[in-house]
DNA sequence: CACGGCACGGAAACCGGTGTCATTTGACGG
DNA sequence: CCGTCAAATGACACCGGTTTCCGTGCCGTG
């Protein structure tokens, strides 16, 4: 029982001092000369208020400043108004460019971010997520790759009641609760690209196999070598980690082989940086003798030398569509703003591919 | 009144279904045979309960799962158990780092992160901030630059009773409530590293102004240099903001001087990256014609090519200490355990420096 | 035997809102 | 003028804890 304590004093005076004491809906109330129930009416937009009350009351609550408490709503309603953002993916950037998405959506909405990172590998792993939903009484989170995939986290959130939006690489659930990403368009995008250019010893480092996009992206990337009539051989397909280091390592490998690639596609651009690295380290010129394919685009790819082509994802529309998913949940249909989530990758072709020698 | 409504419903079946009730201090009490006053106390950790009570108590709530509800627990002492990290860095890479140190410190400590960023520029930066604060109750938040360095937002939340620890390159405040990360110092170290290779002609792309990182990094530098003899020349100075973008610009006028400096010291590592591009697009070569220092150690400086010579700011680190800080001020002192908290920029050499031609 | 500190108990109020259900108000038809 | 019915509002319990303000055994001490 771990908890929060106040360095005891039982009955002490708590300093505090002379602090403006915010107003109360009691208050409002008392000086509105209706009942603390008219105004909860007032603060949650029910019908059932006669206009000339509500704006009487509108006006008393804006002349004090009064906000309501959302401590104390959400005890009543047994719901915070937090929104989680789960994750567990090793690409700071990645987190860093969803979290914007989010925020930029939650900032206009009332709604707060409380962000938890988590490990899919931990043994208490599903228990710690469900105390952080329950324990927050979450108003809902968003699920990112790879914790969007997770067939039992999901099932929790369903029990707990909480909402949720998943964000992965193919549809998983109802469209409601889903941004797809189709990542395997995008990397067909890429093996078109590769294919126009005249490669066919394409190779691909994956990214870890518990995250579904590590095979889309794989899938993708064959079929789009196929329909050319190229085969993306066994050999030349490595597990990475999604991280610089194991992009330099995978890299090292396919380099060293007896017939290596020509053209290197990599589960997302932190792992492409790592072949830059190794080929640097082994005399081989970036695109001449190799070409390099990214996957995310992020803003590191225009920042490398030579810039790296890379599947653009919107991964920070992706979070705030996430976000604005979410949100309308709580909104009545009819004030909600139709708006598309529609997500497609393309390619942003740079400086990392070439026609092989 | 901006509010979230629940899809106006004032009496119906909130669906939910067979949701197993989660115990409350009330189902403890009558298990335990005690009365809710003494489980409180056990939850406040209260010197006055007799070990066995208390432990039989503990052995109850284990069984049942009960954890206290921390929104009642909040609504009660007028606080709640999250923790807030407030900042308005245009630099992401900077963010996520802090954060993640946060999270660290956070993770195991029972509190929760709730993230908001923030426009110093914007009319309403204070009130927004304080509604923030006010609204959730912060137990406590962490500052990072620049809004740790805006004395106005201080006050509101002395005057909020919202406990805060500051991250800033220089002492502005208590020990207590600091993480001081000496900038110059670092600054100071490149210059004296330039020095050595004999560049005179060192160039320096600040931040904005209204980071105060911004001048004493420039301090640092000028003063580091002078220690060596060598001037900072104010035509050498120039003002980037602390962005890729503004490091290409800034670099590109350097550069274009009639007397170009030799080697460049930038605020950051973002603008470090822009000084690469433009030095690419002018045919300048890193570090044959011109020397390059960051400042961060982002991940990102190994990995650009050349690797960036940068001054090492253990950020995470500073996230970290800033939150634990945070926490030892709810913890009782004797429980609290000492840990160092200094922060010390050191010198990360790599390719990007040579002598001058 | 009086006294004081420790370890609790009990009832009620409180924190700041919401849900339930009853009651009042006003417009309208007969 | 009265009955009717929907609209508008209110009284009261409740959400899950904490605080206040007493009490009461129990035990050790002088």
């Amino acid at each position: 029982m771990t908890s929060r304590r106040p360095d005891y004093e039982e009955e002490a005076d708590r300093g505090g001092g002379a602090l403006r004491k915010r107003a109360t809906i009691n208050d409002i109330a008392r000086l509105a000369g209706v009942s603390k129930k008219t105004i909860s009416r007032v603060i949650n937009d029910s019908p059932f208020v006669k206009v000339e009350t509500r704006d009487k009351i509108h006006a008393i609550m804006k002349e004090l400043g009064y906000r309501p408490d959302p401590q104390a709503r959400g005890l009543a309603f047994r719901r915070s108004f937090l929104i989680g953002m789960i994750y567990d993916n090793p690409n700071p950037q990645y987190v860093v460019n969803v979290q914007q998405g989010i925020l930029e959506a939650v900032r206009e909405s009332g709604f707060e971010l409380v962000v938890h990172p988590c490990n899919r590998a931990d043994a208490g792993f599903l228990d710690q997520v469900r105390t952080f939903v329950e324990q927050l009484k979450l108003f809902g989170v968003v699920l990112t790759p790879s914790v969007s995939e997770d067939d039992d986290l999901v099932a929790i959130l369903r029990e707990l009641d909480c909402p949720y939006v998943r964000v992965a690489s193919v549809s998983l659930d109802e469209a409601e609760r889903m941004i797809v990403t189709h990542d395997a368009d995008g990397a067909a995008e890429a093996a078109r690209h590769l294919a126009a250019l005249g490669h066919t010893r394409v190779a691909f480092i994956s990214g870890p196999p518990s995250f579904r996009s590590s095979h889309e992206r794989r899938r993708g990337l064959a079929e789009g070598l196929a329909e050319q009539g190229i085969t993306l051989e066994d050999r030349y397909i490595i597990e990475g980690a999604y991280t610089f280091d194991s992009g330099v390592a995978c890299a090292r490998a396919l380099l060293a082989m007896d017939e290596p690639p020509t053209a290197i596609f990599t589960g997302n651009d932190e792992m492409a940086a790592g072949v830059y690295t190794a080929a640097r380290d082994a005399g081989v010129s970036i695109p001449d003798d190799l070409s390099v394919v990214g996957f995310d685009d992020s803003p590191m790819a225009a920042r490398l030398w030579p810039p790296l082509t890379s599947v653009k994802l919107p991964i920070r529309n992706m979070g705030r569509f996430a976000a604005e998913k979410l949100i309308d949940m709580a909104t009545p249909e009819s004030e909600r703003r139709t708006r598309s989530h529609q997500v497609e990758p393309g390619l942003a072709v740079r400086g990392s591919t070439a026609s092989p020698r």
